[in-house]
DNA sequence: TCGCATGCCGTACAGCGTATCAGTTTCGTA
DNA sequence: TACGAAACTGATACGCTGTACGGCATGCGA
């Protein structure tokens, strides 16, 4: 399982195949089915180790809002460690202990607010489908430069303007000046988009 | 393209092999290589293609709350249609003119509201993360029970008491009688979110 | 009728996950 | 110390993948 998290944050998820792995530790691929049954199992074992990361030992912060806030930034920060982490998400891997560790102490941050259930649940599925979409979209973007190098240089040398004639043609009158000059800031937003998602819910629970 | 798509429809994105569209299509492999100079253009096209779905002829509603929620319920019932779409997210697939058509949409939602536009794109940013969690885990979830049959039953026949026994340890007492009990009406949570999401928006803006 | 462009695809290669089964090492017990 | 069993390792093979290379057949303009 280390041995393919250290590939996998060298190389990418693609390069973990059972043969590498093997190789990385002196053994030929099908000793790895002596401890594995598929290679699913080995990505829920990765999946579930960096897990760990995000769980925070000391106490969380008594305002849930603060609490919720720095396992988001812990949970960002270990998917920058871990990028390939995103190429898991929409892959139905099995859940770990510290998977259910990390549940358990988002519930842990409404403890003593008097939340019913089915509120907590539904806070906590917001949330994480904000942090979803938000930790996909900052680790694809930052991936697009290095991952194949040359390759994708070419790409984009013939993507671009193709993607630039179409945004000439005048279809694009709000989206053209935006790609044209650029939009200064743009990709600062994650505080900020959590903090609206925080609002929405904190705004929803002193109304009722 | 669209052999591609109905293959992935029906199938699932992993029976898109260029073997197997081109046989559907009567022709052998490399056939498909006189049109497209990798998978990754296909899969590029079979994404466009879907993403037209979204696009509105109609005028949007005049309020941009009422016009993104149009626009999110659109883009939910497309994923539904075509769950594969998730397993494309996180794979950086170049965006085609459909793609560019629906950001030019829902910049227009923002038309006549004065707002500029780094605050746009940082709304549709949030926006846009939310939707992109939520459609994933909806996906996902419902991926589940029928993707594999018999030997997803079998698995989870194994992982379950696993999980259990977990659950049973008393490591998680706020989890534990979630799942125990289970929580009802958990999984109805899409319009409650992105109301939570554009309320913390419509504050913000409202505020400043 | 010729020359050439275009579309089609047979073959091949390196890689993948993993089923099968044979060989070797380790260990608990008598 | 000896033996039987269990655990571990791995060689081989199968069917699958994307795609590089090069040859063939057809149709069209001159």
């Amino acid at each position: 399982m280390a041995a393919a998290v250290a590939i996998a944050d060298a190389e990418g998820l693609a390069a973990v195949s059972i043969r590498r792995v093997a190789a990385e530790l002196g053994a030929r691929a099908m000793t790895l089915y002596s401890y594995i049954e598929r290679k699913e199992d080995l990505l829920a074992l990765m999946h579930d180790a960096i897990a760990a990361e995000v769980l925070v030992d000391e106490p969380l912060p008594d305002d849930w809002r603060e609490a919720l806030l720095l396992l988001a930034r812990r949970e960002r920060e270990m998917v920058l460690r871990h990028p390939w982490r995103v190429e898991l998400i929409s892959q139905r891997i099995e859940v770990g202990p510290n998977g259910l560790r990390h549940v358990e102490q988002k519930l842990s941050v409404f403890d003593g607010f008097g939340i019913d259930r089915l509120t907590a649940w539904r806070i906590l599925a917001a949330y994480a489908d904000y942090m979803t979409g938000f930790v996909i979209r900052e680790a694809t973007d930052r991936r697009a430069p290095r991952e194949q190098g040359i390759n994708d240089a070419e790409r984009a040398a013939v993507a671009e303007p193709y993607i630039r004639e179409l945004i000439e043609g005048g279809e694009f009158p709000r989206l053209a000046p935006m790609i044209q000059e650029g939009v200064r800031g743009a990709d600062d937003n994650f505080e900020r988009g959590l903090s609206w998602v925080l609002d929405g819910i904190e705004a929803d629970l002193h109304g009722r």
